[in-house]
DNA sequence: ACCTGAACACCGTTCAAGT
DNA sequence: ACCTGAACACCGTTCAAGT
């Protein structure tokens, strides 16, 4: 692993712990065992860090997305495929999804780091419509659906991480099925 | 208004706006028209000024929702007045929910904090299940519910903010009546 | 091509000193 | 009781200098 990607997977562990805000370059530059002044020449700014590190985020996830569709047609077993995702997070030591805690501090982050957390939600709000259509529903209901869907599990996850609880995560899914807004 | 409470209004439209980690003792200081020296006088630590903050909040949430239930008892008004809280800080600058942005920045809070920040999600919660309760659950399917209906309308705000556009979260929520999660 | 030390303006915090 | 300047160790960033 050259020394690029070890600073976007240490930057990547650091960012779903403490956020951007969380991010600091000596820190980093410490756990790749550079001088954070070396760090700069990788990534000039904060910006253009969290910028690569939020573009790989969405680059993944469109990748697994993929990956899963090609595997299953079962709209439950898609969605559930999401939800594990972020349940994946929860038990990494509370950690949360890059999206929703950008989204958080989404004052502070420079418009191209913005673009990419907004990408990462598209990209998802896409895949569960794609499941939703599979399941017999029309496109652009598949599409209103996708994105309360969307939120709602991203809301299950700050909620459960508030609590520092991932049963709290479980728990509200099981309630989202029950009410049908989760297949 | 006293300096305390003139430091606790800035510290707050800051928090809502830029979270735990864009309150900037200097800029709060510069603010009120004191030196930032000064302002540890009143709060000594940067996480107390936190948890008085997160106290207050959920401090005046309860007042809030105690007043809304002596006004009304349907289900669906008490459930759009707890949307209508979280609509205004949107319209306000797309700014956040204290307990959203601050759950996201859990890693960064002192303990004292974090229990305030749980404070107002159970005072929330409690709020909602009453609303259901009035509708004819019973007390413990009205407190799973609560909880769920509570995180998927704090991600309908984390969401509605990443685009920055209050229109997501109307739809959003219109979805999640149109599927039942809500009244 | 990649790294470094030193400097800059920021940050929270402490403290002795003022009124 | 309330405020202040100065100092401390942090931070992102820049830059001239090294290999």
């Amino acid at each position: 692993m050259d020394t690029r990607e070890e600073i976007l997977a240490a930057a990547r562990t650091t960012a779903q712990a403490h956020g951007y805000g969380g991010l600091s370059f000596r820190e980093l530059a410490k756990q790749v065992g550079i001088k954070s002044a070396s760090l700069h020449y990788h990534f000039p700014t904060k910006g253009d860090l969290a910028g690569a590190l939020a573009q790989r985020y969405a680059d993944d996830a469109e990748r697994i997305f993929a990956e899963v569709l090609a595997a299953s047609k079962d709209p439950a077993v898609l969605v559930r495929a999401f939800t594990d995702v972020l349940r994946l997070a929860l038990v990494n030591d509370n950690r949360m999804c890059l999206y929703g805690i950008l989204s958080a501090e989404r004052a502070e982050l420079a418009p191209e780091v913005r673009i990419e957390v907004e990408r990462f939600a598209e990209v998802s709000v896409r895949f569960l419509a794609k499941a939703l259509v599979l399941s017999g529903a029309s496109e652009d209901v598949a599409r209103a659906r996708a994105l309360a869907m969307f939120a709602a599990i991203e809301g299950a996850q700050l909620v459960a991480r508030g609590r520092g609880d991932v049963a709290a995560y479980d728990a509200i899914l099981a309630t989202y099925r029950a009410a049908g807004l989760l297949p």
